[in-house]
DNA sequence: CTATTATGTCATGGC
DNA sequence: AGGCCATGACATAAT
């Protein structure tokens, strides 16, 4: 019993950690052998749990306790901290900004020995000989420069040694999210060695750890060329046993993961999805505390508070339902005879419609666990977590990096230019874009120019005063210029348009205003024989200018523009004009006024639609921002969903029965009450929600 | 010859 | 109430 209280207990210890992590506070103290340090001080890190002293004592105690020869010991405390700096590292799982990192640089040495616990048999590869595979993840640190953010995915990535299978599922995940940082420079060699880096850290077993510690060297960095200086340069035996309380343990677990894992504000995304993830448990975990067939019970005091790092944890406070992060997926798990298929299966759907999780029981489950179970059928192998990463997920992750590569899609892209366009009334087209306001000020200058004859001084707002001229002496016949030849030649070329027009526009508006047909002969004589008056001429001011001239009006249609109000009137009294003089007079002024007020107005609706434009542009800009910050969000919550579900299994793969050997995973699974216990269950039982657990009632 | 653009003009409404 | 201005709608010439 004792013995078997001990490999409870350190599983315990690492379980604990993982639902302190998800906001459960536990209590394990009391049930903890008095070898062992306060839990608290496990979980806040280096403290005196892990002294040189401790760590012989525990040795010794170890030892005292007949432990199982093929477990804990040595291998234990190192499983144990490795937990703990994942845990630690949770919550800092985030994605880094650009900085500028150095990474321990080493090569795994050749035979080096795999974890007892994660290494199983695996060789040892380098990551060109094969990407994929578990080893290849896990062979050197490299230094680099200006990671992108998006590379903290690989975390979620990371493979785990026993199933071949899912390593190649892991390198389809490597692969996706490699595409996606193609765009931002970031290679796929990026990213094996990133994961291999983060594998090391997560998992490197202590004989790896000390061939990094022996191997003190300065290395180039590959990719910017700088000496990198291992993080274990200066090792010494006591930095090894102590780690907690030397700089290694700190500098690895901090410095080494904090890149990969910045402190940051828990997304909304991850808090929501986590929030659906615990509420979809009810109904699994039902009526398990009431089983009176002696489930394993692992005695949780309900959520009080977070405590040191782990109150820097983003998750949600998750005090019911913790089971929802195990529901088990067993839609991998065809046993014919088994009682539960179906509400397996319907448990598997719904976790997967609703989270997107993938199914990774066949990477994540070390094939080793299996000892009592069929080893030739590794494939088939439940997952307890119920598939953290589905790839509904991926696929969502995917999208949204299609998104992201594009800014936004064509669709959002379409609509909402079309709701600008149909906003506006106008037209956002590549014609009317290269518009600029330099480009309409030439082209306004150019009727301005014409038509400055009436803007002496009246004229005011967007008229380029600049392209005033002083036409005091306009109606003087000022002498010809070039930049009027085109005037001149309309209005020479086309006297028959000046023969017919002014009368066909009296008749056909037939405004109220009395306008004097003029007399056909005079045009003729005008556009033809005064070269010197038509110069200055548009087309339009030319118009009311020939009309003035029929009318025989004294003063110019400048003054009669842009005098004031007083002043023209004065000018009126002046003169003894008749009835369709005065007409004529008034309607060149409301006709002179009204066009400079249109050149006004369409110059500020251009300027109105060059000032959207920007602001469409600037909204572009901040939706793909906040597009890409969602995704990398997104990928945040990926790999705490991994490491949740490794920390599943490293819990789950300690967990002795009485005869010393590990639960079949196929067979048993570990399983959240609302109560705060953790049960484990016999699978069997898991989709009979009223029948109790079967197995195990071992209480600590 | 047609579509687009630029500009002028009128009607209307607000100040 | 008249004048001024802004602007939509329309017309027309230019491109």
């Amino acid at each position: 019993m004792l013995s078997l209280k001990k490999y409870l207990t350190e599983g315990l210890i690492q379980f604990t950690i993982l639902l302190s992590l998800m906001g459960v506070r536990v209590d394990l103290d009391s049930y903890l052998p008095s070898h062992l340090p306060p839990l608290h001080e496990i979980i806040l890190g280096p403290t005196s749990a892990y002294t040189q002293t401790q760590f012989h004592s525990l040795r010794g105690t170890a030892d005292g306790y007949g432990v199982h020869p093929k477990s804990v010991d040595l291998d234990q405390f190192f499983t144990s901290r490795r937990l703990l700096n994942r845990v630690r590292a949770l919550d800092r799982l985030q994605v880094p900004t650009t900085e500028l990192d150095a990474w321990l640089v080493h090569r795994e040495a050749e035979g080096s020995v795999p974890s007892a616990q994660t290494g199983s048999s695996r060789p040892t590869d380098t990551p060109q000989e094969r990407p994929g595979s578990d080893s290849s993840i896990r062979d050197t640190l490299v230094t680099e420069q200006g990671r992108s953010t998006e590379e903290v995915e690989e975390l979620g990535a990371t493979a785990q040694p026993g199933s071949s299978d899912l390593s190649k599922e892991d390198i389809d995940l490597i692969d996706i999210l490699w595409r996606q940082d193609i765009d931002l420079g970031v290679g796929r060699e990026d990213f094996l060695q990133h994961d291999k880096r983060n594998d090391d850290m997560w998992e490197s077993p202590q004989d790896d750890l000390q061939v990094d510690i022996l191997d003190p060297t300065i290395q180039v960095d590959g990719e910017t060329g700088e000496n990198v200086r291992h993080q274990f340069s200066d090792p010494t035996p006591s930095d090894l046993l102590v780690p907690d309380s030397g700089p290694v343990a700190s500098t690895q677990s901090d410095e080494l993961l904090s890149p990969f894992l910045p402190a940051m504000e828990s997304p909304l995304d991850l808090e929501e999805q986590w929030q659906d993830l615990m509420s979809l448990m009810d109904m699994q975990v039902m009526d398990v505390n009431n089983s009176t067939e002696n489930p394993l019970y692992l005695s949780l005091n309900p959520p009080t508070q977070q405590d040191g790092n782990l109150g820097q944890v983003p998750l949600p406070s998750c005090s019911r339902d913790h089971s929802a992060v195990f529901a088990p997926t067993m839609d991998i798990l065809t046993v014919p005879d088994s009682p539960l298929p179906q509400f397996s299966s319907h448990n598997s759907s719904d976790l997967n419609s609703t989270f997107g999780f993938t199914n990774l029981t066949g990477i994540l489950f070390p094939s080793h666990l299996n000892s009592t179970t069929n080893i030739t059928s590794p494939q088939i192998l439940p997952d307890p977590l119920g598939g953290i990463l589905d790839e509904a997920l991926l696929d969502e992750i995917s999208l949204m990096d299609l998104a992201l590569e594009e800014g936004f899609s064509q669709v959002q892209t379409t609509q909402l230019q079309e709701e600008l366009d149909s906003d506006s009334g106008l037209s956002l087209d590549s014609h009317r874009s290269p518009v600029s306001p330099s480009g309409s000020e030439s082209s306004s200058s150019s009727s301005c120019s014409s038509s400055s004859s009436f803007s002496e001084e009246g004229a005011v707002g967007y008229s380029s005063d600049s392209e005033m001229i002083d036409q005091e002496d306009s109606d003087g016949a000022i002498g010809y210029q070039p930049e009027y030849s085109k005037f001149c030649r309309m209005s020479s070329q086309n006297p028959s348009h000046y023969q017919r027009l002014p009368f066909l526009e009296h008749v056909g508006h037939n405004h109220t205003y009395n306008m004097v047909p003029e007399e056909p002969e005079d045009k003729p004589v005008l556009s033809r024989g005064n070269r010197r008056s038509s110069g200055f001429l548009d087309r339009q001011a030319g118009r009311d200018e020939q009309r003035a001239r029929a009318m025989k009006i004294p003063f110019s249609n400048d003054k009669i523009i842009n005098l004031p109000v007083e002043e023209f009137n004065e000018l009126l009294t002046k003169y003894q004009l008749s009835e369709a003089q005065l007409c004529l007079v008034r309607d060149i002024r409301r006709r002179g006024k009204n066009k400079m007020a249109a050149q006004n107005c369409r110059k500020r609706k251009l300027d109105t639609i060059l000032n959207l434009e920007q602001e469409v542009k600037r909204l572009t800009r901040e939706r793909t921002s906040q597009l890409r910050e969602k995704g990398e969000n997104l990928r945040s919550l990926q790999q705490m969903k991994q490491e949740v579900e490794n920390l599943y299994q490293e819990v789950f793969s300690q967990l002795r029965d009485q005869e010393g050997r590990p639960y079949s995973s196929q067979r048993y699974a570990l399983h959240y009450t609302s109560n705060g216990n953790i049960v484990l269950m016999p699978r069997s039982a898991e989709g009979q929600q009223g029948r109790r657990p079967e197995k195990k009632d071992r209480r600590k």
